[in-house]
DNA sequence: TTTAAAATATGATATTTGTCATATATTAAA
DNA sequence: TTTAATATATGACAAATATCATATTTTAAA
C-alpha cells in the first residue's frame, strides 16, 4: 500500500481529504504544518507528498527546499494542493521543483489521477536510477564538504578556547581555517568608536576563518568563544592546496561563501529598518538555533554578547529583556534566559 | 549543452521558440508535428522535451504516449506548451504524465525557469553519475575572471533597461547572471513593512545576479537599474557549465565572493552604529566612487535611491543634505549634488 | 566564606531620527 | 506650452534609543 503524507493546516480539509484518500486505499499520514511535515516526511519517508502553500510555522515552499536538501526525501514526488490559483504562483511552485500543483477548490479524481500519475512516474524513474551502477570512488579523493570535514578530523589540529578567549584578531595575518568541534564561535568588528557588532554566529560543524584563498591578506575580523570551544584547524595552505585539486569542493565552498552573503545581507536589512525590539526578538531566537537547545530551554548568554549580536547598547538590550519579561514572553533566572511565548516572540515588530 | 527537442506546429511560434532557447545556450531541434517529433526524440535523446498539444498527425497526448512506450525515452522530461488552457485540458496532460504545463501566450522566462526546473529535478533523479564523462568544449579556453568576461561579451545577450527599470525580482526563478557594460545596478531589499534596503551598487564590469549555483534556487534580492543600463547576460545553465569545467575562474569567483562578504559586513557594522549623518556622507562618497567621476564633479542620484543605501527615512536624509550644505560641504544643484570639501566629508561622524 | 570585581537592572534625560503635513521645485505627459 | 504627477525641501512633533548615573545581583578570587 503506498504512503501518502499530507500537509495542510485547515483541519477540516485535511480530515476530508485524509479519509477520501483511505477509501482510495491509501496509507495517509497527515501533518497540520509545514514544519511537523518536514520532520515527519524525513521520519516515516513517504511514497509521495501532498501539501498546502499557506500555512504556519513553515509554508509549503519552505517544506519542498527543506525536502530538496536531503538525499533520503528529494527524490519523493511532491504535489501542491494550494487555493493561491494565479499564474505566477503556480509557475513559482513548478519552479521550485514541485511535480505537480492543485488548486483548490478541486475534485476528488483530479487529486487521485494525479497522484496515480507521479507516482507512476516515480516507478518508472527509480528502475532507471537503480539500474545505474554509482562509480567506484578514490576513498583518498575528497569529493565534497562531508569528506573534507572529515579531513578536518584526521588531520586537523586541535585547539580549546575557553569562554570569551580570542581565537583570532582582525588584521592578524591568517594562518588557519577551522572547524567547530564543540561550542559556539562569534566573528565580530570594532567600529571607530569601539562599538562592537557580531558579524557571523558560528556552531558547531561550521567552518569559519577564510577570508581569501589567494591572496596572503588578514583576517577581516575578530573571532572568540561565546562558551567553551574545542576547534579542528588546518594551516590555510593545506586548505588551498585541497580545494585547489578537488572541483567538487570548491564548488560546495562557494554554495557556503553564498549563503552566507544572503544572511549577512538579510541581517542588514533588519539592522537598518527593524525596531530595538524586533532586533533583540530575532537574537533570542538566533542563539536558540545556535545553540541547538530548544528554543524554550534557558539560554545563558552575557547581555554584552547578545548586545552586540543585535547591534544595540547593552542597557538598550537589558531594558527590552525586561519588557519582554514583564510582558510574560520570557523568563529571566540570574543570566539566564527562556521563552515563555515563542509566537509571540517571532511576531513582535 | 543540453539539448531540447521542441515539437510545434506553428512555424512562427516554433522559430521563435527556437532562437530564444538558443540565447539561453541551449541545443536546439525542432519537429513541425507529433509524428516526426517522436521519431526525432528516439533518435537524438534529448535532455527535455516541449511539446504542443493541437498539431496535426499526432497530438501531443499521442507523443507523449510514445514516448513513455520505449524505455530509452520514457524517463525524458516533457512540458507540454499548449493554448488549452482548460482546467481540464491541464489536468489530462499532467496525468499523461507530463512534468510541466505552461499555457500560451507565455513569458519566456516561465519557458526558461520551467526547463531549468525539470533539468535540475531530473539531475537529482539521475544521482551523480554525470561526473564521470564531462564534456570538454570551447569553454575550457576560459582561465580567470578576465576571460571570463570576454565571454560575456562574445556570447552573452544583451539586455537594455532605462533608469528604475527592475531586472529582477526577489523570489523569481533565477535564470541569467549579468556583466554590466554599462550603467548602475542596484541588489535592493524590501522588509515586512515595505522599506526599502539597497545591498549592492553593481557599476561597469561588475558580475551580478548570481544565488546559488548547485542548487534550483531564486533571486534573493531584486535589481534594478539607477541609471539607462546596458547588460550582458548569460543563462545560469551556461555558467554553471563554465566554472564546472574552469577551477581558476571558479577560485576567482571565491575571492569575489569573499570581497562581496567582507564588504557588507564592513556595512553591517555602519548600519548599526554609525549617525545619519555619517550614513549619508558614506553614501555619497561610495555613489561618487561608483559612477567613476571624481568625487567633486555633480552626482545625479534620486534623494530616494540615496537614502536606500543609506538605510535612513527620504526626509532624513534630505534634512542632512541640507545640512551639509549649509556647512558648505556640499552643493545641491536641483536633484544634483556636488562636493566642496572632500576632507570635511570623510571626517563626519 | 568573605570580598572585590564584574555583570545586570533601572531611572532620568538629551539627542537622534522617523512620521506626518505641507510647500515648492522639477520632470514627464498631454 | 500647459498641466498633472512626482520629487525635493522643511517644519512640527512624537517615539525610539543612547548615555550617564546608580543600585542590585552574580561571579570569581582570595
Amino acid at each position: 500500500m503506498k504512503h501518502i503524507l499530507l500537509i495542510e493546516d485547515d483541519p477540516i480539509l485535511r480530515e476530508n481529504t485524509a479519509e477520501l484518500l483511505e477509501l482510495s486505499n491509501y496509507k495517509i499520514t497527515t501533518a497540520p504544518n509545514g514544519k511537523i511535515g518536514l520532520d515527519t516526511a524525513l521520519n516515516i519517508k513517504p511514497d509521495i507528498i501532498v501539501c498546502d502553500i499557506m500555512m504556519p510555522e513553515l509554508d509549503g515552499y519552505g517544506v519542498l527546499q527543506g525536502l530538496a536538501k536531503t538525499e533520503q526525501t528529494k527524490h519523493i514526488p511532491f504535489i501542491f494542493l494550494s487555493a493561491k490559483t494565479e499564474r505566477k504562483d503556480v509557475r513559482k511552485g513548478m519552479d521550485l521543483g514541485a511535480d505537480d500543483y492543485i488548486t483548490k477548490p478541486f475534485e476528488e479524481d483530479e487529486l487521485i489521477s494525479a497522484i496515480e500519475s507521479r507516482l507512476a512516474k516515480a516507478a518508472i524513474l527509480k528502475d532507471d536510477r537503480e539500474s545505474t551502477n554509482k562509480e567506484v570512488e578514490d576513498e583518498s579523493s575528497i569529493r565534497n564538504l562531508n569528506d573534507l570535514k572529515n579531513f578536518f578530523d584526521d588531520n586537523g589540529k586541535t585547539f580549546t578556547f575557553s569562554q570569551g578567549e580570542t581565537i583570532y584578531k582582525e588584521g592578524q595575518h591568517s594562518n588557519y581555517i577551522y572547524l567547530i568541534e564543540k561550542g559556539l564561535v562569534k566573528c565580530h568588528k570594532l567600529d571607530d568608536q569601539g562599538k562592537d557588532l557580531t558579524t557571523a554566529l558560528h556552531k558547531e560543524d561550521d567552518l569559519f576563518g577564510y577570508t581569501s584563498f589567494t591572496e596572503n591578506t588578514t583576517y577581516k575580523e575578530t573571532a572568540a568563544a561565546i562558551k567553551e570551544s574545542v576547534l579542528l584547524g588546518i594551516s590555510k595552505n593545506q586548505f588551498i592546496e585541497i580545494i585547489s585539486s578537488n572541483h567538487k569542493v570548491t564548488l560546495d565552498l562557494i554554495q557556503l561563501l553564498n549563503d552566507d552573503l544572503v544572511n549577512v545581507k538579510d541581517q542588514l536589512l533588519e539592522m537598518a529598518y527593524s525596531s530595538v525590539k524586533k532586533r533583540t526578538a530575532l537574537t533570542i531566537l538566533k542563539f536558540a538555533d545556535k545553540l541547538g537547545s530548544k528554543p524554550t530551554d534557558f539560554i545563558r548568554i552575557s547581555r554584552n554578547d547578545l548586545a552586540s549580536v543585535a547591534g544595540v547598547a547593552t542597557e538598550s538590550l537589558i531594558r527590552t529583556l525586561s519588557r519582554f519579561r514583564d510582558d510574560g514572553i520570557i523568563e529571566i533566572e540570574g543570566r539566564n534566559i527562556k521563552v515563555l511565548d515563542l509566537q509571540e516572540l517571532k511576531n513582535i515588530e
